[in-house]
Parts: structure tokens; sequence; C-alpha cells
DNA sequence: CAGGGAAGCGAAAGCGGTTTCGCAAATCAC
DNA sequence: GTGATTTGCGAAACCGCTTTCGCTTCCCTG
């Protein structure tokens, strides 16, 4: 535990070679003859050695660290993303800085820019809320890489990997379809909502190529359980014959549900349902389980890719998409 | 952007003072005239100087980083206490160094441990996955301070802070009877899970100091939304005149309320329901809203905690039990 | 066999701060 | 007014590693 720290000069002394010597040695950089890197190596090993990362860091320049822009990092998506972004770049030692933010607010963030920037950080990922909101563009404020995730770019000019809404909404149709259901409405949130409107499109184009239209016009409103729920019984009385509803996101499938089976009819028998966030797999693991079925927006695969293309430096402007996938459950 | 970076030296030099004055004077450590250590700091922020962390760090040999081992980071729970820890610590310039291990497995976390200490982190933030298992204690491993978060201590000597799963069983019952319930049944996860047992437990002993019973034994079985159904269905044929159901989880609650409503019972009219987790914030913010009344075991709390006690350095050792609250809706 | 180039290694200069220590001047006690 | 402290500041060591540059030695070419 209080044992003596090894520095790289001891395992020099150790090795009989100089300490520039042995500093390539271990980072096999430089020519050095395969002998004596060897030597080095397991005299390295030996004693134990381990780099100061402190020291390291500060010699090249550069911090092994990250830094993370967040809207509001308690939004349950962002946690997501944070998380698993969080986890990968882990375990590549690589730490992260994280700076919660109104990006908004000029004042408040370039503050933090400024922080980040004395810290030496070698990359920074910017997490949006959603897809629904534009998040400003802070590439041009960093001279290190920018990648933004979950977010509208406000430059379409900065790497983005974000979800893919449009696809969404097409994926949901095609599952409904290919259990047999025709009459199809959707129930979804704000009609501004940048989000909302594509799963709508996508579902919309999906419908036509089938040759099929909405068993009713598409319904706007929040994205609420108790709106879906109030949303739902209307349609309900006005379209009796549906057989599945494609909710915006699961919130609204909750009260979708609650107002399909207290019209009396069953679900998915009746009526399927399918929703959008996979909101169970928030509450997995060992608890919880499926029941709604649902879209996964790969927040997750986001977190994951946008760690990594930083990482391997791999950033192409642009927008990049994540592939949607269906979470089959009980409600199709 | 590409501008120069202005170091100490820099600043000295236009300040007319050497390089370790000025160092003294911005540290506000070491005796200065209060005239000089002003006029440091007045070209020091004229000049738009920043300290270089990096440098900064190593010759102070103390990181800004606070390490974080987590069981498996993907479980929601963690997140929340990851990501709250992340902000708060991000606050204070603390960055975050996760390793997300199986922490049972030696091997791979003692390769952690080592990576830790080798990056000369501050402290060690290890985050259990829930108050249902116990986690191996880490603090002998590190010179540095260690705190537990959201965990059963193995040695209760170790710093932990957690919820207070005793508590959360009191309050459950005590909102329940305030809404003027008295027959009250209980259904929860399995008998081993300490969780499970301690909420429980509580619970009958607020019961039992109201003067009242269990409407039926309590009932053991997962932590799951199917389960939660399942036995709700056969204990409302065993026990009508329930009053209200004690859930031992807003999964299980979820499961329970559909099948109370399918027995023809208005919730809360009829039955009144309360579940544990906030389940529904993972998902509020914008979206999302409240149904389920629950309790709330006070992750954020957790999280928030844990980095400031371990910034302050204020580690008495021993548990320390988050207080939980009730997050009221639409079921009791 | 002379000369040019490459391979292998070491000396030393940073990287940009913090911190110890010593010295001169100012302040204090008596 | 003298000696003992205290105050204010600067010189220089140091943190531990990376990296440039130059010096040998060896090999190859013609």
């Amino acid at each position: 535990m209080a044992d003596q720290v090894i520095t790289l000069s001891d395992v020099a002394a150790a090795a009989g070679v100089s300490l520039s010597t042995a500093s390539k040695a271990l980072n096999g950089t430089d020519r050095i003859s395969e002998a004596t890197r060897e030597h080095v190596r397991l005299t390295a090993d030996r004693l134990g050695f381990r780099h100061n990362a402190l020291a390291r860091s500060f010699a090249r320049g550069r911090s092994q660290t990250i830094g993370v822009l967040t809207h509001r990092a308690s939004n349950p998506f962002t946690r997501v993303v944070l998380a698993t972004a969080a986890t990968e770049l882990g375990a590549k030692e690589q730490a992260i800085l994280l700076y919660d933010a109104r990006m908004e607010e000029q004042h408040d963030v370039t503050e933090s820019i400024l922080q980040l920037r004395a810290r030496r950080i070698d990359g920074v990922i910017v997490i949006g809320t959603s897809t629904s909101f534009r998040t400003p563009s802070f590439t041009s404020r960093f001279d290190v890489p920018v990648i933004n995730a979950f977010t509208v770019p406000a430059d379409p000019q900065d790497t983005t990997i974000t979800a893919d809404d449009f696809a969404i909404g097409r994926l949901a149709i095609s599952h409904l379809l290919a259990g047999g259901r025709r009459r199809i409405a959707h129930l979804t949130a704000e009609p501004h909502d940048i989000a909302a409107q594509r799963r709508a499109e996508g579902a919309g184009e999906l419908l036509a190529e089938a040759g099929l239209e909405w068993a009713a016009p598409v319904r706007f409103g929040r994205w609420r359980e108790e709106w879906g729920e109030q949303a739902a019984a209307e349609l309900l009385a006005e379209v009796p014959d549906l057989d599945a509803i494609f909710c915006g996101s699961d919130a609204i499938g909750r009260g979708v549900e609650r107002a399909v089976r207290a019209s009396g009819r069953q679900v998915p028998g009746d009526v399927a349902l399918i929703g959008v966030d996979n909101w169970e797999s928030l509450m997995h693991d060992q608890r919880g389980t499926r029941h709604l079925t649902t879209i996964d927006v790969g927040l997750e695969e986001i977190g994951r890719r946008v760690a990594n293309r930083l990482l391997e430096g791999n950033l192409e402007p642009g927008v990049e998409y994540v592939e949607p996938h269906v979470v089959v459950a009980d409600t199709v």
C-alpha cells in the first residue's frame, strides 16, 4: 500500500540503461533494439512499474480526458448516452469531465469551455436533450475534436451521431403490418416537435408504400401519459374498428393502453400497441420486465459510437444516424 | 482560437514579479502582500491567464479526477447515481474515470485498481447495483478516500451512503394510512432480497404501531411487472375487501394496477396503489408524467452526497441513509 | 579501404507549474 | 537603540516523463 512508488528512472537504473532508452523501450517508439526493449519491459514488470499518468499527460500535453457538455444531465435520455459513453471511454483509460449547463446561456457555457480548454482535454462530446431541440454548435470554440450526440445539429458541418426518427416511424409501422394490422392510427407529441414530426412522416411513408392510409388523421398532442389516455379514448369512439395504434412514445403508450382496456378491448387481441423509447429498459436489468412493445432508438449505441469515433479521430462532418430496433413484447 | 497560450511566467513577467511570487499570489497561499497579490491577479485577468491544469496536477500530485467503480454501469439505478455524481463533481472541476467491472471477478477489478492508482486519482466512488447485493470492500486497496454508494457494505467500517429501505416501507404505509386506507396488503420481490425484506419490515412495523395488521400475508415473488399482475389477481380473489396495496417496486405496481382494473375495481377509488423507485421520473423531464404514486428512494441525493462528501474529505465510517420521499400522483 | 548512411543509445532540455529555503527589509519587544 | 521576529519576495529544485539531438558503432557500397 504505502510501498515506494517505482518511477521510470528506477526501471532504467535496474535495467542498466538510460532514462530515455527506458522511456522509448516501453513506449515502443523510436529505434531501440528488440533485445533491450524486451529487457526493459521485463525489469519494468519485475519491479511492478506503472507510468505516472499525471507526469505522462503533462509531458505529452494530452490529458486523457474528454470533456462532456450536457444541457441537463438529469434528463433520462442524456443519462443513458452519458453513462454508455463514460463506460466506453473508461475502458480506454479516458476520464470524462462533465459540465452541465443550460446551453442557451452563453455566459455559463463560455466559462465551462474555458475550463475545459485549461484542462487540455483531448476532445469534446456535446450531448443534446433529444432529437427535438437544436443544440448550438460548439465545434469552432475548441481546438480539439468535437462530436455531437442525440441532437439536431445547428451546423450541418458538425459531426453528429443521433437517432433516426424517420426510420423509427417506418419501423413501427412495418412491425404492425407484419403483425397483420391494417387499420392503424398514430398518437404523438406536439406538432412542432421535430422528433414527433419525423416519426409521423416515416410512418406515413411506409404506410403509403404498403398502399394504405391512416385509419384516422395523425393526432398531435403532448409527450404525456395522460394525453395518450384521453386522446385514445376519443379516437376509439370516433374510429371503433382500429386494430393498431402507433404511440409516439412509451409514456403516451401507457396512457393509450389504459384507455383501450377501459373501452373493453383486448391488447393486443383487438388493438395492437407499439411505442417508442424502450422505456422499460430503463428499469430492466434484474428488475422490471417487458410489457409494451416498443422501438428502441439506440441511445446506448449513440453513446458507444460517439466515444469510439472520438478516440479514433474518425470525425467526418455530417449527421450519422443510428438504426432503431424493435423490442418485441406483449402488445403487438 | 490558435492564439498563444499564456503561461504563469508570462503573467509574472508582465506583472514584474518572480514566477514563484505569481504562483503564490494566485493560489492565495504563503505570505504575499495584499497589494502585489491584487496586482498579479489583475494582470492575470488582463492576459486571460488560466492555469494549465495538467502542469498543476503534476506538480501537486493530485489529478483532479475521481475514480468510479461500478458493477454494471448499464443498470438504470447505477446510471442515476453516476450521472448525478458526475454532474456534481464536474461543477467542481473534478473529472471522473469510470471502470465498469464485474466486481466479483478479482482479476478484472485488480487491473482497474492499478490503473486508477497510476492515474493518481484523488478518491474513489464505488457504486453498487442496489440495496439487495453486498459489494466487496475496496477501501483498503486504495490509499485515497473510498466511498460506497447504493449498496449493502461488506465492511461496516467503510463509508457508505445508501437508500433506507426500512424507512421506505414505513413511509409507504404512512402515506396509505394518511389516505384513510386500513385494509392493506404488500406484494414484493424475492424473499431473500435484502431490500425487499427491509421494506416489508419497515412497513410491518408502522402498521403495527398504528394498531393494524396486514390484510393478507406479505407475498414475496419477483421484481417483475407480470408477477405483480398475477399475484394481485390472486390476492384480490382471496381478499376482496382490500383497500390498498403497497407494491415493492413500480414495475410490480404497474402489473398490479392492470390486475386491479381488470377485476373491475377503480384505482384509487376502490384500491389505492403505491410503489417504490419513482420509475416515472426516469422518463419525466419534458416528456412523461406522473401516474403511479410512489416512493423515491433518493438516488440523486445519494449521488450528490457521495460526490460532496468525497470532496470535503468528510468520510466518517459507517452507513448513512438517505431519506426517501413520497411522490404524489394518481393512485392513492 | 574510404566514405556515407543507418541503427542504437544517452545527455539534456523541456512541459508549467508548486514549494522549499534563504535573504533583506520591516516590525516588534524591551 | 539593539536584537529577535515577522513579513515579503525571489532563486532554484523538483514533480516524472517525453523528445530532440548528437555521438558512437556498425554495415553497406563502390
